[in-house]
DNA sequence: ACCATCTGTGGGAGCGCTCCCACATTACCT
DNA sequence: AGGTAATGTGGGAGCGCTCCCACAGATGGT
């Protein structure tokens, strides 16, 4: 009786037609409104806003995805399973980032979580679908396929930690070298001599980097680099135990460790307990990371921290300025594809 | 050159028409395979599922969603900051049990936050836009507007704590009354004789529910309720101090404090060494969560486990049940709306 | 006065699906 | 044999948006 056959299965949400209508504007004027569009005269605009507002009008986010072949969405992609996640407060700090980054979006964010092959299995459909519009990749390892499918289907991606120093994707890394160097350099001016390293994993980039950073700061206050005193670990702190165990075979005379990681400082700080050591007052020991280990050691550790917060947000710019670069009329210079941000030493009581 | 045409924006994914054409059948019938109706011949279904391999086609769900209304995906909604999120393992349990009832099915879920006013503006907006299917609601307060908005717009949600005893949403709930129950029947079986419970909250409907159980448990035992032995807690460590040295004050005499939490027992129990109290020697203490806490408490703590994996599972459960009976054809009879999964008491040496 | 330009604006043509009606075809009764 | 009811199947008509072309009207240079 009332109007003529809205036959609508939905309980009848307002079309960008019904505002046109209130407005009395034309469809494509309405849309240039809700997307913010410039060329619109301030009478209409303000006529649409109001017809908007009156009829309580939300956008078809189904119907605009189709239409512009775009989701406004993006994923952050954790290839680890839930329990690591919830675990390490790394996630949580640079899932804070990100949020923050996308406040003042209208962007989504996804949590992936791609921890098994079952897991793997649905986001390489999910991803087929092409249901996000970017993809933010974290704790990738290096012989992972996820970042060349992404590059295959030609999703924006920005990884966490290159995978080595010429990584094809947008990337954003904490100053691995810089860190590592700050830790020697903070050994020496406390009068250190003989300073070994504990190596990450070393097909991990940033292990790599880490490993410079120590062989140039000693280098450059003109002291010999020796081999011996530079043990591969894996991250781990059994890892960790085993090269404490060979460093202080060869080296007994070691003074002073820096650990790739504070697990890896934990492990080489009960063999040198085991060992008869003191630390500090035998041997200097620093780690990386400033996780809660480092924290809650005793002695407390001295350790590398990385902005993981400040990461999150940085990641998520670079990816929000990719989507942007491959739309339609955006020519813009694509800017600098990596960023790489401060580390800051934390100095405790173990060094 | 190649073709005629095919003025595509995105790279050229196949669409169901191309799928139906290398098939040789119609649009229709191809739609009714990738949805596994019924109604399709074998020899039709195996030549379109030839034809979906070979060109590699994955429906575009934007497509989908705005034809058939839906979006396959579903949120889990939580009114807490980030930070909580993660401090609590409550959470991660019931994100991994949502998972497990997920990941058999093409629902997406979401993790939304909505811990502050802008996030939970959003929020508004988000369900506004009807971007999801269903909602799963977690610690939601007494007065929480957002059970009502979303039966306004008449979206399918499930609650994982009633909120009364006649809570309109379906719900999943752990058997706080059974619960109390078996905790206050293990002291009286332990021959404690002046057993005092300090509650939760009392708007809170699980507090309430705990507060009877304790009642009954001590009537079937023949014993009266004495009203002193009853002191209204919040879940909080303060409130457990305080709570517990009104009841040292009005019956100095008890040799037992059965907690609404762990939290609130940890309380308790600062209050009652201080009065020079040894548990569980002169006073037996039992709290309610099974947390962090609980097991790493001086003596460990008694406590009354909830299955919160499993009430994950049975709220997802519960909440695609739900969404299946909006969807057209199916007026199958709406079964039971609330589940309640039972506790289990974790006996340690506080006991 | 004329034409070229620039601003706003309307609305057609799709985006790739699902829904459903119409139409075969075949199977099963009387 | 005729009828009725299943069983499969094709394809039109949308879903609500964005994109873009066409065009009216204002603006400005010659």
């Amino acid at each position: 009786m009332a109007g003529h056959g809205t036959r609508g299965r939905s309980g009848g949400r307002p079309t960008l037609e019904q505002v046109a209508a209130r407005a009395g504007v034309g469809r494509g004027t309405v849309s240039r409104v809700i997307n913010g569009s410039p060329r619109v005269s301030d009478a209409t605009r303000a006529a649409v806003e109001a017809a908007v507002a009156e009829l309580g009008y939300v956008p078809n986010t189904a119907a605009r995805a189709l239409a512009a072949n775009r989701t406004d969405a993006v994923a952050l992609v954790v290839p680890e399973p839930e329990t690591r996640f919830f675990a390490e407060p790394y996630f949580s700090d640079m899932l804070r980032g990100v949020g923050a980054g996308l406040s003042d979006t209208e962007m989504q964010l996804l949590l992936i979580f791609a921890g098994n092959d079952r897991k793997r299995q649905r986001l390489a459909q999910y991803l087929a679908a092409h249901r996000v519009d970017g993809v933010l990749l974290v704790s990738v390892h290096a012989d992972d396929p996820l970042p060349d499918m992404l590059t295959e289907l030609d999703i924006p991606a920005v990884i966490s930690g290159p995978r080595s120093a010429d990584e094809p994707l947008p990337s954003v890394d904490s100053d691995n070298y810089g860190g590592a160097r700050s830790a020697v350099e903070h050994l020496l001016a406390q009068g250190r001599r003989t300073i070994a390293h504990i190596t990450g994993r070393m097909d991990v980039y940033g292990a790599q980097r880490r490993v410079d950073g120590y062989r140039d700061a000693l280098r450059d206050a003109g002291r010999e680099v020796d081999e011996l005193l530079v043990v591969e670990g894996d991250f781990t702190e059994e890892g960790g135990r085993r090269a404490m165990a060979r460093l202080l075979a060869h080296r007994p005379d070691l003074d002073a460790v820096f650990a790739a990681s504070d697990v890896t400082a934990a492990g080489a700080r009960q063999v040198l307990r085991e060992a008869g050591r003191r630390i500090p007052d035998d041997v200097s020991l620093v780690g990386y990371d400033d996780s809660v280990i480092a924290r809650h050691m005793e002695p407390p550790l001295t350790s590398v921290r990385q902005p993981i917060e400040e990461m999150g947000r940085a990641m998520i710019d670079l990816l929000l300025a990719e989507i942007a670069d491959r739309r339609p009329a955006s020519s813009r210079k694509p800017g600098r594809r990596q960023t790489v941000l401060p580390t800051e030493l934390v100095v405790r009581s173990s060094s």
